[in-house]
DNA sequence: ATATACCTATGAAAATACTCATTGTGGAGG
DNA sequence: CCTCCACAATGAGTATTTTCATAGGTATAT
């Protein structure tokens, strides 16, 4: 279980690091907006606790980037003014949960027990269009049938979908798909190969959103037409 | 770039986390003996930042650990007693270089450059007996003559060159050649099926060690005979 | 507009990886 | 020492992934 913390004030970071690795998970920090923002780009968390006031911006910015990318992250949201907008402002943004400062470590370690329980236990999909896949049976919904994929076809769009709308580029769908195996000299046929078996499958399925390629950077996946 | 962080002097950490983070490093940190340890063990950096004295252990022993492991991850020692003896323990340890406290943060950054222009450059293998893979090159050679690996076969040999000698549990092997698209129902049906051509291609090619099976546990890489 | 260079797509062949059914093997308990 | 059972290995069949040769597109410069 990976865990990122994002919080400025280093004594109250370190005392959640030492409490959380003393439970067996794989902690990480983050002391501002800009290298929060970055670490969940490059990396997938199980959980993400979020301090709402910090240096460069505000932890509720950093939740609406992960909803709006379709990440599945819980968040549990921590504030230090114990101030009702700051928990209503985010759990609508989609918040796991909420935690004011100050807090026992105890009660830290409850809440986000329930909140991976409960992550596990929901049906959590990933979707754009009618396209969805389930993260937690590996399966694919297109237009209200399952669909079989190949495990690189479930990886790709699986990629794909959790950054709907953006701009994928080849290096990045590249890594994250086949991992540290890629020379730079490499050309990227195998992944021509695969773009092509997921479109037609996508397409023959009767997908209503398709994977657009981008002359000399990538793919996006729109909505048809 | 990925490069780990283990001091335990917050501020000090944050500073060089926010530095490097500026040059477009990954950063992740460590405030002792014991999360290192885990940290190197699971995941691989491009650099590691090691301070000597950590609350809980030397940072010596963890470079130690990372050698006998042929992790080849570049160190950097840092002590902040200029003491000479740290120096050359940690040189002789096999740290890539050193660095005294107080430093420019300058300074770091020239050190990490050079050290990680100097293992791009440098050949290194990873052997056991005659057997040597050069991950620069995904090249494996065995009794001095090179041989062709598929992918997975190539990856498994990296495993256990890097753990040669050790136990080596299915479950962990599975976890690091294949990542998370395993189910705990599943069998390890296509892990053997991987080892059964691993070995005959070492055998085939006169190896001089071989993956011997452990009941009930896993594998282990030991000399023939 | 047209040429050009560079991307991207495609089908088919080859290589690789996985599954399944079956056989072999080690070790605990009688 | 034998039996049994779970673990491990194997070969053959199947599916997936990659490579290769070739063709089709797109932007830029001419």
């Amino acid at each position: 279980m990976k865990i990122l913390i994002v919080e400025d004030n280093l004594d109250l970071s370190e005392i959640m690091t030492r409490a959380l690795e003393a439970e067996r998970y794989i902690v990480e920090t983050a002391y501002d907006y800009t290298s929060a923002s970055r670490k969940i780009g490059d990396y997938d968390y199980d959980c993400i606790l979020l301090d709402v006031m910090l240096p460069d911006g505000s932890g509720l910015d950093i939740l609406s980037e992960l909803k709006a990318a379709g990440k599945r992250e819980s968040v549990i949201i921590i504030s230090a003014r114990g101030s009702i907008e700051d928990k209503v402002a985010g759990l609508e943004l989609g918040a796991d949960d909420y935690l004011a400062k100050p807090f026992h470590i105890v009660e830290l370690l409850a809440r986000i027990r329930s909140v991976i329980r409960r992550r596990q236990g929901g049906t959590l999909e990933i979707t754009a269009g009618n396209v969805a896949i389930r993260p937690e049976s590996h399966t694919v919904r297109i237009a209200g049938k399952d669909v079989s994929m190949s495990r690189k076809e479930y990886d790709i769009l699986h990629y794909f979908l959790s950054r709907s709308g953006h701009l994928i580029k080849k290096e990045a769908l590249a890594e994250a798909v086949w991992g540290d195996h890629i020379d730079q000299s490499d050309d990227f046929d195998f992944l021509y190969a695969q773009v092509k078996n997921l479109r037609r499958k996508m397409a023959d399925a009767g997908a209503d959103v398709e994977i657009k390629s981008i002359y000399g950077f990538g793919y996006k996946l729109l909505s048809k037409e």
